[in-house]
This record gives structure tokens, C-alpha cells and sequence, in this order.
DNA sequence: TTGAAATATTGATAACCCTCAATATTTACT
DNA sequence: AGTAAATATTGAGGGTTATCAATATTTCAA
């Protein structure tokens, strides 16, 4: 029998990077831009969800597995997959599916960019 | 007769500073510490506010009177009243009363140790 | 195709918080 | 004291979102 075709890791990328982020304290911002800026400080603005970041950038592979979280973050299913998925389309985390996981890697630049936000 | 006595500039500083802010990437955290943290950039989250920052910053005073943002932010006194407590309450603000008027000013160090959050 | 495991979605509930009008308090001048 | 201006507080309404149970979908192996 045919063994079936092995999946080619792949990382999915944003379909729509939000913008991010001009320097808030050199230079007058629009209002817009502004709300750009204050929708990914809101991500950030979760226990839950920096403590993913917390652990993921604890991890030697700098990656976590979805399931992995469950039990760690004491939450349920559902709720782990909400915040991933928040953070991923905020630009904060890649995906990528390895079989049946899907693992999960911070994107070291949004932070930087972030960073650079507030200086 | 005698002129009323002339109000001394007072820096009214936290009554209870809030902490702030180990590195999120180094290191594990426990979960209150993130609490902290998330605190923090929540106050960050709202356009308004970062609307704010943004306005003191581009002052050559660096400081604004808060009778200004009412017209400035387009927001009703007490909201505005709401924003800037919130965010002194955080840390972000210095309020010095001069007369009639409070001084807000930016705390560039909860800032800079914010950055220092996402390294 | 069937089953088991991982992940995603849906719908409901509850908490949080932005916003305003109304009102209270503070401040300085007369 | 009395008044006007600036700021703060209270209370209510409404939007956003974290959370879960239930369910659906995806993935791979047998």
C-alpha cells in the first residue's frame, strides 16, 4: 500500500499583517495609526497571553505545541486556541503544522518593532 | 491687602507604584508578575490614551494642562479625567498642580523599563 | 472507511471598561 | 463669603472580550 505523502512543514504567514508601528513619542500620530498601535498593546494586555509568550521563549526549541498548553495555562482547549489565534493574526506568533501538532514560535521582530514604538 | 499665598509646584508622586516589569523573554515569571505586566500594556491598549502620550511628547514643553485635552481629544472632561488617572495610576504620568492647572508630564523611565519588558 | 487525537468554531455567560450626563469638589480671585 | 473655572467622582448604558461546554473540522494511522 501506498504510505500517504508526508506533509511538508509549512509556515503560514499572515494573511493580513496589521500594521505596526511607528514611534509614539517622536512625531504626531493619526488617530488610526494610533489605534493600530493600541490593538496590539491590548494582545499583550493578558496574563494568559504573555505567559505563552513567557514559555514559549523558555523552551530550548523556542516553539510549544498547542496541546502542550492546555494543562500548563490551567485552561481549557477553546481558550488556549482563542489566544493563540489572537496572537497570531496580531503578528506575535507563527504557526506551523508538523503532522498532527502545530507548533508555535514568537516572531522576535514584532517585539522589536514594539519595542521601538514606545522609544 | 495680602495676596493669597502662592501654591508651591508639588510633584504628586504614586501612593502605591505599581511594579513593573521584569523581562518577559528571559527567564520564567510567575503568573502575578505577568499580571503586572498585562496591567500595563492594557493601559497602553486604548487609542485615547496613547493619543495622549503622543500629544505630550510633541510639546515643547513636554507637558500638557488637562483643561487642553478635553477640546484636543475631542472627549468629555470626565473621560479625559478617566484617562489621565488611569494612566498616572500606571506609572506613565506625573501630575504637578500649578495654580488652577494640572501639569501631566510623561515618565520616560516606565517607558524605557517597558521597553526592556520585550527584550 | 473508521477511529482517535489535535485543533477550530459556535453560542452563551460574565466581567471588564469606555463613555457620558449630572454632580461634587477644589482653587483662586474679588 | 461668593463666584467662576478646573478637575474629580458617581452612576448608568453599551460595547468588547475572556471563558467555557458543545460541537465541528482536520489529520493520520489502521
Amino acid at each position: 500500500m501506498a504510505t500517504r505523502c508526508m506533509s511538508i512543514p509549512l509556515i503560514m504567514n499572515l494573511p493580513n499583517p496589521i500594521p505596526c508601528c511607528p514611534p509614539l513619542l517622536s512625531g504626531r500620530l493619526e488617530l488610526d495609526e494610533l489605534s493600530d498601535v493600541a490593538r496590539i498593546f491590548r494582545v499583550l494586555g493578558e496574563p494568559a497571553r504573555l505567559q505563552l509568550l513567557n514559555l514559549i521563549a523558555a523552551q530550548p526549541s523556542q516553539e510549544v505545541r498547542a496541546c502542550e498548553l492546555v494543562e500548563t495555562l490551567g485552561l481549557s482547549q477553546p481558550t488556549v486556541s482563542h489566544h493563540l489565534k489572537v496572537m497570531y493574526e496580531a503578528g506575535l506568533l507563527t504557526k506551523e503544522r508538523r503532522g498532527t501538532w502545530i507548533y508555535y514560535r514568537l516572531v522576535a521582530e514584532r517585539l522589536a518593532e514594539l519595542r521601538s514604538v514606545l522609544s
